[in-house]
DNA sequence: GAGTTTGAAACT
DNA sequence: CAGTTTCAAACTC
């Protein structure tokens, strides 16, 4: 196949005589400096001198660390003169402050403790994200001769400097390999010293997870988000040279998704995403809420076919392990081959959709995870490109514990020994060994329904799947992508995660003492245990060991992580004590608000605790004014930053507020009395699929905790997502009720005509806002 | 290991 | 939409 160079290259506007060199003009920095501001190409000038300098005089190192092959790229702009100026790998090597090849699993393991390691001299003389984005680019020229394409994405500690961490990607094309090999670390910015501990950690675990929609749908539009990921500028988010790196890029952005957890903004966040692609909150790339989260975003081009929902990458590479180890070749390799392996190179030249891996250690269960709020704006960013409206999912996969232990030598004998026993022997040993991984052992589904494990979580089966008749393998892609197809449309919330995790108050995270955690999660469905007191792994909220919410029609709810009964009691408890103690000077401060200011700032500040209690509001907004959905990242704000319910307080929090402040403090007044009156109207089912789950429960239902009162057939389905509550509004509804839903149908992004299903749910949004307009 | 229980998914 | 069947995981013996 021929990867031609970047197509689009655009002509050069410097005349710095630091370009003058034909070899500088056919550098990928002379792209990339030629759209950047001067300043910047100033910069980049001294960047593509130094690439040069290193370059033609040094080829940089090839790495043999574990990898994924492929097939590799090879043609970029001035790379063949690279390659014949090339000499030693040493030197260039200590230029780069990269290692040789036997050095290199040691340093993806150790945490990448130590600055020299990865930060080059260039790196060192501006820590700014703009020359840390610089130094993206540059690094991946400077390595960009030889094929061996080595991403290493890590966090140094700042012993030497006091700064902060610095992400830093290494890129190395080694033109003696027919091969591609991606090396994927990640390391973590956000933890302080724990980032070496942190990423250890997340090298438990692989799950093979793919994203089926990826195949079916993109239609050659490409879109690249790697700048933005990378923390480039605007002034770099068009700048596609050299391409393939541009590309390859994207498989580490760590940085942006670290510091986008980490609450900065520093990012400038690349709208590349064509109008066709709207956002869908399936789509979300969510970062987690601990630090030792991080999330890698790449671009896999069309044809892959599946491709991974989520890989732990971290542990693919960290672990010298994996290689010659069959299970983990077998398991990674269906999924990186086809991901990565077999497309990735095309990738570099027409790079397209997106591989998303999040890894995530500290979710429970094994239980596909989506955070569904504090869904950062910016977060959009790593929609999935492809056009296709079946692409629904961003589904995480936050495996717990695919423990790295699976991949360790002593497993080897496991493995062998493993596929010796029977079925369930295997699965047992199997469900050992990987503590959350899939593992299935269908007999009759061919593992094309979602009583699979394996397909429902959007993975392939591997060889240690028990299926019989198994369909669900990358040769069958397109029977596999069919499947999914028709399951989609029964609901398009079929794949999706399951498990949504909160970073704020939950049902699940009511402790005994009637504390809330900082985290939580929940199941989006409920659970409709009958008999195993959602005591058992029969329950999928206890599976999942995340406790049952009132979205549950369990009975006689006994879940050890949060009993549905406990909590609606405990909630209740909260908001009367609440209610009764504030709403007077709740009202109060509406006047006092009225009164003292119509500056919309001091409203939205001053209203926050309101929004927080009457929590129906999912409407925020931000700066920018874009009002999105966020209504527990709200709530979480006003927790952290101890809301007093006093009026005229001002917050601290410079967070968005998720109360609906572009109106009027009379209709602000009207939107908090109908949220009262929607209490007063709680006998109404309809109003449980409405409001938000957190809502007081002593407010839905007067349940006994052994008798859950059904407010929705056991077998409607009734995803707790914001974006669907609004199904469960009967035409019923009252006035106020009506308006609570407006309120939140206003926030519903558009989504692509996805299925029957959103279609239907669009039409409800438009007839609604039609006729409450 | 076989059989049973369970609840989700699929079907009618 | 509701009832029934199918299915596979979880569980028990």
């Amino acid at each position: 196949m021929d990867h031609s160079p970047e197509p689009n290259r655009i002509p050069t506007t410097l005349s710095s005589p630091s370009f003058s060199s034909p070899a500088v003009q056919e550098s990928p920095f002379f792209n990339y400096a030629s759209n950047l501001s001067p300043i910047k190409s100033a910069k980049a000038t001294r960047y593509a001198q130094r690439f040069l300098e290193i370059n033609l005089s040094t080829p940089p190192p090839v790495f043999t660390s574990p990898r994924i092959d492929m097939q590799r790229e090879d043609s970029f702009p001035g790379r063949d003169e690279m390659v014949e100026a090339g000499v030693e790998d040493s030197k260039n090597s200590a230029d780069l402050g990269l290692r040789p090849d036997n050095e290199v699993p040691q340093l993806l393991t150790s945490g990448f403790t130590s600055p020299n390691e990865t930060i080059t001299e260039v790196e060192a003389l501006d820590r700014t994200a703009e020359v840390r984005a610089l130094m993206l680019s540059d690094q991946a020229a400077e390595n960009q001769p030889s094929s061996s394409l080595k991403l290493v994405e890590s966090t140094v500690d700042q012993r030497d400097n006091g700064k902060v961490k610095e992400d830093i990607s290494d890129f190395t094309f080694d033109k003696d390999e027919s091969d591609i090999n991606v090396d994927l670390v990640s390391g973590e910015q956000n933890c302080g010293g724990h980032g070496a501990q942190e990423a250890s950690q997340h090298h438990h675990g692989i799950c093979r997870h793919l994203q089926f929609e990826a195949a079916m749908a993109y239609n050659g539009t490409t879109s690249t988000n790697s700048n933005s990921l990378c923390g480039l500028t605007d002034d770099t988010k068009n700048v596609r040279s050299p391409d393939s790196l541009s590309n390859l890029k994207n498989l580490v952005p760590f940085q942006y998704e670290m510091e986008a957890s980490n609450g900065q903004q520093s990012v400038n966040h690349v709208q590349s995403m064509p109008p066709q692609f709207p956002s869908c909150p399936f789509e979300m790339l969510n970062s987690s809420q601990n630090c030792g989260n991080a999330i890698m975003s790449s671009t896999i081009p069309y044809g892959t076919g599946f491709h991974m929902n989520n890989i732990r990458l971290s542990d693919m590479f960290a672990s010298e392990k994996l290689h010659g180890h069959p299970n983990s070749q077998e398991r990674l390799m269906p999924d990186m081959a086809n991901a990565l392996g077999k497309d990735l190179h095309s990738s570099f030249s027409n790079g397209v959709g997106d591989v998303h891996s999040h890894m995530n250690n500290d979710q429970p269960g094994s239980q596909s995870v989506m955070e569904d709020n504090n869904v950062p704006s910016h977060t959009s960013d790593h929609v999935n490109p492809l056009g296709n409206p079946m692409h629904l999912a961003l589904i995480e996969q936050h495996a717990a514990p695919c423990d790295g232990s699976i991949y360790a030598s002593q497993d080897t004998e496991m493995v062998e020994e493993s596929k010796q026993l029977s079925p369930k022997r295997r699965r047992k040993r199997s469900a050992y060994m990987t503590e959350g991984c899939k593992r299935c052992n269908c007999k009759r589904s061919k593992c094309l329904k979602l009583y699979c494990e394996c397909f429902a979580a959007g993975v392939y089966c591997v060889d240690s799947c028990a299926c019989e008749n198994c369909y669900n393998k990358p040769e069958f892609e397109d029977t596999v992508m069919d499947t999914r197809q028709q399951i989609e449309s029964r609901n398009p919330l079929a794949f999706a995660p399951r498990v949504v995790k909160h970073a704020t108050d939950s049902p699940a995270n009511v402790t005994e003492e009637g504390n809330w955690t900082p985290s939580s999660a929940r199941h989006k469905r409920g659970c409709n245990c009958k008999k195993s007191k959602c005591l058992k792994k029969y329950c999928e909220c206890y599976q999942a060991q995340v406790g049952c919410s009132d979205g549950c029609r369990c009975e006689c709810c006994q879940n050890s992580f949060g009993k549905k009964s406990e909590t609606i009691y405990k909630r209740a408890e909260k908001w009367d004590t609440f209610s009764n103690e504030n709403i007077d000077a709740l009202k109060s401060g509406v006047d006092y608000i009225k009164a003292e200011t119509r500056n919309a700032n001091q409203v939205a500040q001053t209203w926050e605790p309101l929004a927080d209690i009457t929590n129906i509001t999912p409407l925020s907004h931000t700066s920018s004014g874009v009002w999105e959905s966020s209504s527990s990242n709200f709530r979480d704000y006003s927790k952290v930053s101890g809301v007093q319910l006093r009026p005229g307080i001002r917050f601290q929090s410079s967070a968005p507020s998720s109360i609906n402040w572009n109106c009027s403090p009379d209709r602000l007044m009207a939107q908090f009395s109908d949220t009262q009156a929607s209490h007063c109207l709680s006998s109404n089912a309809a109003f449980y699929g409405l409001i938000d789950n957190d809502t007081p429960q002593i407010l839905k239902e007067n349940s006994t905790p052994c008798k859950a009162v059904k407010v929705r057939s056991p077998h409607q389905k009734h995803e707790s997502s914001p974006q669907f509550q609004s199904h469960g509004l009967s035409s019923g509804s009252p006035p106020s009720l009506r308006g609570g839903r407006k309120f939140i149908l206003q926030s519903m992004p558009t989504f692509p005509p996805l299925t029957p299903y959103s279609k239907s749910k669009d039409k409800y949004r438009t007839d609604f806002e039609a006729t409450s307009d």
